[in-house]
DNA sequence: CTAATCTCTCTAGCAACTATAGCTTCAAGA
DNA sequence: TCTTGAAGCTATAGTTGCTAGAGAGATTAG
């Protein structure tokens, strides 16, 4: 039986979080001590690492949630699962995308250099008229 | 003499994003008409359209308000604008590293192929242990 | 038995907006 | 002039995924 430090220290996961995780439906409830303490069980700390883990790979916590109620029936297809984890793929692969363009044109600013006042300065100038942009970086953050 | 309708308009900014740039100081508060309502001038569009470029762009509000208050001292260096502007660049690197290791790990999870039951599912079971994965993807998202 | 360390609940805050409610003002047509 | 509809106003709360703090109670080592 672990306490929630403990727990904490064996996952990684910081107190508060799992806490968070908990009030939020993502953790079941653990029993308690009989001081009203949080004990966890082998089960917990599988459940929690999954978490962190899914985490650590940028799904979002709804996502988690879904492949965690996947992950308690296994007789069910694995083809949801593998859906979320497409579906998440392609989510990071647009952010590179976009994140590759911003880039590209920051660099381009950089590049032009320019070591006098504001009233001269390329970076200023590029930021206040896209039209010095070579990208369409219209799209959302 | 524009309303925050035709301003939003005019600079793609939606008209509660408007108010809400106001609220925290990044732009200044415009003149009102007898009935209340703001009027903006050419000055203000010019601001804003530095504003959502610099957001296109990535850049944090705290550093658009640094960047605006640089742009208003025209006889200012501009080396403190170009560090803000490598900062921003040293980010977006560093975030485009942490997403490339993911969309690896990510396209490995599926490439494995798994068409069964979760049971036996390749990326529940990656999901679940980390000692399965090729990189150490342990830092912040 | 006491002191130090956990743990408890609850609230509020972060970024950068977005959405809603309930009201007032404005512009144009009949 | 009246009326209707769009646009504007303020204020509050919600989003995501936590994190920090207050103030109280529980547990454990010496
Ligand atoms: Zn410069
Ligand atoms: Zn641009
Ligand atoms: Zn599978
Ligand atoms: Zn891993």
């Amino acid at each position: 039986m672990l306490t929630i430090g403990k727990l904490a220290h064996e996952t990684g996961v910081k107190v508060p979080t799992i806490r968070y995780y908990e009030q939020i439906g993502l953790l079941p409830e653990p029993d308690r001590s009989a001081g009203n303490q949080r004990l966890y069980d082998g089960a917990h700390r599988d459940r929690l690492r999954f978490v962190r883990h899914a985490r650590e790979l940028g799904f979002p916590l709804d996502a988690i949630r879904d492949l965690l109620s996947l992950s308690d029936r296994p007789e069910a297809s694995c083809a949801a699962a593998d859906g979320i984890v497409r579906e998440q793929l392609h989510a990071v692969r647009e952010r590179i995308a976009r994140l590759q363009a911003l880039e590209e044109e920051l660099a381009r600013m950089i590049a032009q250099g320019c070591h006098g006042t504001i009233a001269d300065c390329r970076v200023i100038e590029v930021l206040g008229d896209h039209a010095l942009c070579a990208h369409d970086h219209a799209g959302g953050d």
